[in-house]
DNA sequence: TTGAAAGCGGTACCAT
DNA sequence: ATGGTACCGCTTTCAA
């Protein structure tokens, strides 16, 4: 383990002073022809790297920002984290992920994770609320699929509408009543806007609701363990309609265990447009929602005010468009 | 934002000196009950967090691991994490995810993390070697499903023995000889050594090899379209030795949208025993890793060669055992 | 243009 | 047991 290399080893390589070398590195200061040949010289036959440690104390900020995720898997997860990547590539700033696992130690991990960024974008609402504006006190966070919160900024899409839709097209296109829908909305804001929707549309249609939503994982496991609940109980639904493409996919799978036929016997509808969703048969009717641009607007907004001059200019607050798309799996 | 308590706001409140404070909130030092009181109450009462940045300077250490992951889904990730997680638990040790998406910044990224922890578990083979053993030259890193290398840690699975098996239980319970190996092994060691285990059962059985192996991304997704591709051909193998439970899952979609029974027509296996392999109906044939023991048998690896004193005793390397299971898509 | 020096927020050694 | 202080690596005023 080699000892690194400080400014003071290139500042005497160079002949130079620590100041000299620091202003040739940062690059925001004159320095003469002559000299910044010598400290480049030295620089490059060191192979220095400027600590981030020192940088980030006597600049009191880190240059990173963190990117809070209720767990891996879900394309949701992949595209927003592309999106962000893409946008914060190239500004000199870095991010961290951190993937909530344990519920306890999440606190913990957020409050230490805080002293080591700038800025955090947080998905849905793991992560209580308590600690979040605690630390939005010190800096900024976007929340994404999150409850409205004044004192954090917001990304969100049109669940509701886009559940609504689906909901009526299940409910007008195919005449359809009796109607199900699949997956956990007590940990997910989203998912949550998504039953409003649902259940509007059935409000608006004057259908009583038969049955209360069906409580699963937002999973492929989750849906098929949560389908074959619905087939073992007996009577099924006329339709479901599920909270993500992964559930919709399991629920399909069961079907097929069970010898259902989708869109014959039962049709559905998923959220999201998972790459998988178009190539399967029957092809999933479901919302797509822009992950990129989710993941791509947080990070601009958290750029944004990172920069301490824009600090107190409110707090901005984004909802993105989603996009039906009808395919077989509703009957179509 | 409010400007953020150092230990010297704390020390003058408590009428102390900063060292006595710092004595307090390591706890490794002796202070007595009186002024113990007086500064655990100024502690409390300013609310007083230590600055991960001071401490990490003073010590010259982080107090953080990196997770570097080359993708997020896959639920060997999953438990991966989970396991890495687990161990650090407790330690006062963070980790930060680091997942890759671009191979152009993804250098860049490695590098700047590297100035942030005092270690890093390195899943796959997606970062360059070089630059790899350039940071191993600063701290300790394991490799885990990576190839063999001198410079780091490793921990693996017996990839090689359990696809070897698979095809095996293939070619001899089953008697089949038209084998077809579906994944991508370029970016990927482990992929690799479960395409030799493969091979290796073929030469074994002096079955030659009829088909080259049919590279696809490792996702449902990837195995839907390989399959697919297959089928367009025309002329489908007789059993499929899949790199992963989500490619067989893939391309058992696939096969049951052209109409072809699994394992009836065409028998499978997986890798990984994912938590839909054994619900789904063909339920998947497949060889279980221990992600969860992966993950903590990398975290304490980690967690011992942090440790300076330790740093010296070479190179750990260790393979961990991985399970035959034997359900109904191979034909049982 | 360049250098000396004062911090940034801690830790730990050396006195007392 | 406690305080004073040098130091960790870097940036940035202030002088020269």
């Amino acid at each position: 383990m080699t000892p690194s290399i400080t400014i003071r080893d290139v500042a005497r390589r160079a002949g130079v002073s620590v100041a000299t070398v620091s202003r040739v590195t940062s690059g925001n200061a004159k320095v003469s022809e002559d000299t910044l040949n010598r400290v480049n010289a030295a620089l490059t036959s060191l192979g220095y790297e400027p600590s981030r440690l020192g940088q980030a104390l006597a600049l009191k900020r880190h240059n990173a920002f963190a990117l809070v995720l209720p767990g891996l898997g879900g394309a949701l997860f992949a595209g927003l984290l592309k999106g962000f990547e893409a946008t914060l590539a190239g500004t000199g700033i870095t991010f961290h992920v951190l993937v909530a696992q344990d519920p306890d130690r999440f606190q913990t991990q957020l409050k230490d994770l805080s002293t080591r960024v700038d800025g955090m974008c947080v998905f849905g609402s793991f992560a209580g609320d308590g600690i979040v504006s605690t630390i939005a006190d010190r800096m900024p966070i976007v929340r994404v699929a999150g409850n409205p919160d004044a004192a954090t900024h917001s990304v969100n899409v049109t669940n509701f509408e886009a559940a609504r839709g689906l909901t009526r097209h299940l409910l007008g296109e195919h005449g359809l009543r009796d109607l199900l829908f699949l997956g956990e909305a007590a940990q997910s804001p989203d998912v949550q806007q998504r039953l409003q929707g649902f259940q509007d549309a059935l409000a608006e249609a004057q259908v009583e609701v038969r049955r209360p939503a069906e409580p699963c994982s937002l999973t492929e496991a989750g849906g098929f363990k949560a389908m074959r609940a619905i087939l073992d109980r007996g009577g099924r639904p006329e339709g479901l309609v599920c909270a993500t493409d992964e559930v919709a996919l399991g629920a399909l799978l069961a079907c097929s265990a069970a010898g259902i036929s989708v869109p014959g016997d039962l049709k559905m509808t998923g959220f999201d447009d998972i790459e998988l969703a178009s190539l399967i048969t029957p092809s999933l009717t479901t919302a797509r929602q822009p992950f990129h641009d989710i993941g791509a607007r947080s990070a601009e907004i958290l750029l944004e005010r990172a920069r301490p001059a824009l600090q107190g200019t409110g707090m901005e607050s984004m909802c993105l468009p989603t996009e039906l798309i009808i395919r077989q799996s509703c009957g179509c």
